[in-house]
DNA sequence: GCCGTTACCTGACATAAGTCAGATATATTA
DNA sequence: TAATATATCTGACTTATGTCAGGTAACGGC
């Protein structure tokens, strides 16, 4: 690392923190200090329970309680108790509310936009936007069961698939792939996992139940944007956590001598190598692992 | 423009809003608040006069001029009627300020290193930076008359010099070009520009007094994170207004066809294409402008 | 049911940041 | 030289943000 990288960094640092202010006046564009707005808009991302929003916001607890008051008495939330454990709250949009999150949610769409329309290349840009966030957000990735059918967990797979695609010689069909299985990823026989930065899915694994004394491990993608941050290793360990939960002692994978990393990763992850244990015509190695 | 762009931008600016006060902790590691220390560093980055503090940190001028107190008072700077104008002040750093400046440095320093250190791909880490801090700080992009022999200066030739010697199919050794020319790009006779984002150079452009009649356009580069933004545009028409400026009424230029976007600028800048006017073995189109 | 723990709230502050209307001194121009 | 413009400063605010020490109600294990 030169004194020149860091000029570098430092330059990306000062850039983005002269321009947060502009990239960030969708919050200050409705005449609500940037509080009471990060609230709401956390709010209307879905983040309910008020310890989940302090935590999401780093907030002192008296300043989120005071900003959900302000925002009550605005009439643009409500709260009440979480009925499974009283001492929580849970916030909730009123209709107002709603439209006041769709209004920002429009300013801050024109404002990407805007950013994008002006930039030569706005794939490159989006590209490098990707990495960066992945490189800063890598803490704040959060690992969440969802069934397949779900829109992020099809938005993995089909970047999966079209990576397979790209990457075997051969090319890849996922209908000839021993596939569409959804029942077979979800409770209480499997599980599917996709991991979320900030509302975007980045990466994903699924396991895959059989009836023949072990499960399957299944689909497991990463972003481009985000390889060698380890989430590849916390996705599986997380799966076998899940597996053993269901009660399952033997896992399998198979996959192709073209994903040289997925190989290494599962070596590394105390997998044994075993012979073929199927007939899909892609694959060519298999591994085996008692959990 | 899709919406999963859009949310692709979004997310990056989460992650980044999320970050900056991490990536800013430098600023809140010597116990004092964020006001002071962003003043404090801009005039450590030679940033003197007043007014451009307040325009570089966007500060109302009674909340500058009271940090600026602040810091008087601290004992970290001094400040003194600007002796070209009395009305401005010129703030400097005391030796007390310096090595506070310096300490803020070294933890920004140490920052920057451990996201990179953390990083599996630091070059590209890197890469990505430099293209969303020249995108996002486009209108921050100053141009600056230099000498040739300011290091950034070298540094914009040495990555120009590197660039065309992979981009010329028989590549390129500056020794050969009608060169090293130092004192005929600079002042009386001619002018070295360098475009400058955060302190960063990121493209260049020279005029080189001749006396056959003309006066010739060299080292024109842009960075490739900043290509695209009208920057070589901006920059040849100050050299326009330089060369004016110097009384010079004819300009030319040599290229090479392995520059195509070059000889699109031109072309689009009101140059004429001449025959060949010198015997540099690199070019192969020539071009001519009255000013 | 008791007791330690947890989740959230309230009140009382303290500090930071931003705004605005003059005041002062200097420069510029007619 | 007078009138006007400019650069900065000061004082008197308002608002936003952050902190801390309790307080209340609910939970979980015994």
């Amino acid at each position: 690392m030169t004194r020149d990288d860091i000029a570098r960094l430092r330059r990306f640092n000062r850039a983005v923190t002269a321009e947060v202010g502009a990239l960030d006046t969708s919050f200050l564009g409705r005449g609500r200090p940037l509080g009471p707005a990060r609230v709401l808009n956390a709010i209307g991302q879905g983040i309910a329970e008020v310890g989940e929003i302090r935590a999401y916001l780093r907030l002192d607890s008296g300043l989120a309680s005071r900003l959900l008051r302000g925002l009550e008495a605005e009439g643009l939330i409500e709260t009440s108790p979480d009925p499974q454990d009283a001492r929580r709250r849970i916030a909730r949009l009123t209709p107002t509310g709603a439209e006041e999150v769709a209004a920002y949610e429009a300013l801050s769409d024109a404002q990407a936009g805007a950013i994008l329309a002006r930039h030569p290349h706005p794939e490159a840009l989006l590209a490098a936007m990707d990495l960066v966030a992945s490189a800063l957000g890598r803490d704040r990735i959060a690992l969440t069961e969802v069934r397949v059918g779900d829109p992020r967990a099809q938005a993995c797979l089909n970047a999966y698939y079209t990576e397979l695609s790209q990457r075997l010689k051969q090319g890849f069909d996922v209908s000839l792939s021993a596939d569409p299985e959804a029942a077979a990823m979800e409770a209480p026989r499997g599980a599917f996992l996709i991991a979320v930065s900030d509302g975007r899915a980045i990466g994903c694994v699924g396991l895959k139940g059989t009836d023949k004394g072990y499960a399957e491990i299944k689909r497991l993608w990463i972003d481009p944007s985000a390889r060698g941050l380890g989430l590849a290793t916390r996705l599986m360990a997380e799966i076998e956590a899940r597996a053993r939960a269901l009660g399952i002692a033997r896992l399998r994978l198979d996959t192709n001598s073209a994903l040289p990393e997925a190989i290494a990763l599962y070596r590394r992850a105390g997998w044994t190598e075993i012979g073929r244990f199927n007939d899909d015509p892609y694959p060519d190695h298999f591994f085996e692992k008692r959990i």
